[in-house]
DNA sequence: TTCATACTTCGATCGTAACCGAAGCATTGT
DNA sequence: ACAATGCTTCGGTTACGATCGAAGTATGAA
């Protein structure tokens, strides 16, 4: 009966409570088992089990066996993409949980989406890579100049590794706090993981927040100073 | 219990099948009545009601009466923007309805999203606009810049009346097909509505195909050359 | 081998929401 | 005034899927 692609069976895992609360904790990237999935939406274990079932058919989780654990994560970087654009959705539209905890402020500051930095440090980040023609933005891709692979170096990251993924390297992300864009991509998570590395940021234990250190904020703002308010 | 937006609520409204109809077809830009959702959707019109009252109520669509109909459209632009993206993931991942039907390779050429032009026509005339200097892009947002207001002026649209609305003017949209943005906003929606007072193009009765004549699709062509391949 | 942990599968229950037809309003046309 | 059209509301049925506990499987530890 109809053209286009279907979005009712995406909607569908998305519109269960317990589906959408394990999404939610996994946008924090990290790989988690299925108890502790269980516990975060507060339904049993065979519960969770049969909802990660659902979502790994739907291509929205995938599962790592390492022991006897089964770590789960979202499936790529699309489906982070793709649940972060509803999440500034549903925030711009009022669909807020409960209430918008003590936590919130620290999330809105610097948090991790999926698996690369987001919140107002992000957005920042990425303007100034912009601004300095570090990198280019083009629609939602996004390439890095020759100027930027330098600047990359300088921060100790390996950018012909990178290219030699099959991911793309530079993508944007939009910002469910900010309404902007982030940078994503490899390149993205390369930067992320290099600054919990030097031990600038650190990922919070039980929320998706990232904790900057005051030395580490110090650097960060250092190399990516903030832009004149508009 | 949890942290950030709630998208369970907007995962279950567009979760159902029918309600997923509905909303594919009214990506289709034109406002309906509920019987012709009722018909677009295979249930009866007192199920449609239902449906939409939630819709309505969930902020999706909106209602408009007129005599002893009422329209049914997309609540805004968001929301537009929201489902083209959805659609994207879901394309990509192969989520695709029964058969990509004839009609398939029209949609992909030029099509109607929401309310302004979107597929590989829709795709390219951004990219002209902005390897010309005409619009800005930066992220999700962009400008007219002024050598953009004069070309338009020579379209024939009036962009100061268009910056008075509260709506923005310049959006960019990803595009499901193209998985490349093209141009939305108040802007965008102008440039369709003038395509097709002009008589260079129609939008098709049944389906979001927007159809160039072939004078037409010369003078958009000639408006809006083709880059070079890249 | 034996036990413990981590998870899946099975079977059964239960609640919700999708659905339809009929009846009720509202608006327009005659 | 009266009929016709367009839609909503109501009542009742039905089906699906979310949930749990218990039993089954796999891996690792003792």
């Amino acid at each position: 009966m109809k053209e286009g692609p279907d979005i009712a069976q995406i909607g569908a895992l998305i519109g269960d409570p317990a589906r959408a609360n394990m999404l939610t904790v996994l946008m924090g990237g990290r790989a988690l088992t299925a108890t502790e999935l269980a516990g975060a939406a507060g339904i049993t274990l065979s519960t969770a089990s049969s909802h990660l079932a659902k979502l790994e058919a739907g291509g929205l989780v995938s599962q790592r066996k390492q022991g006897r654990h089964r770590y789960f994560a979202l499936a790529d970087d699309e489906v982070g993409l793709m649940l972060e654009g509803l999440m500034g959705f549903a925030a711009h539209r009022g669909f807020l949980r409960a209430r918008p905890g003590p936590k919130d402020p620290a999330l809105r500051k610097a948090r991790v989406c999926y698996n690369h930095l987001a919140g107002d440090f992000g957005v920042r980040m990425l303007d100034r890579l912009v601004a300095d023609g570090h990198v280019s933005v083009d629609g939602d891709d996004a390439a890095l100049t020759a100027e930027g692979e330098a600047k990359m170096a300088g921060i100790g990251i390996d950018v012909t590794g990178l290219r030699s993924q099959r991911r793309p390297v530079c993508r944007t992300c939009l910002d469910w706090s900010e309404r902007r864009s982030h940078l994503a991509g490899s390149l993205g998570e390369a930067l992320l993981s290099r600054f919990i590395e030097t031990g600038w940021a650190r990922r919070s234990e039980d929320s998706r927040a990232i904790h900057f250190t005051p030395k580490g904020e110090r650097q960060f703002l250092d190399l990516f100073p903030l832009p004149e308010r508009r």
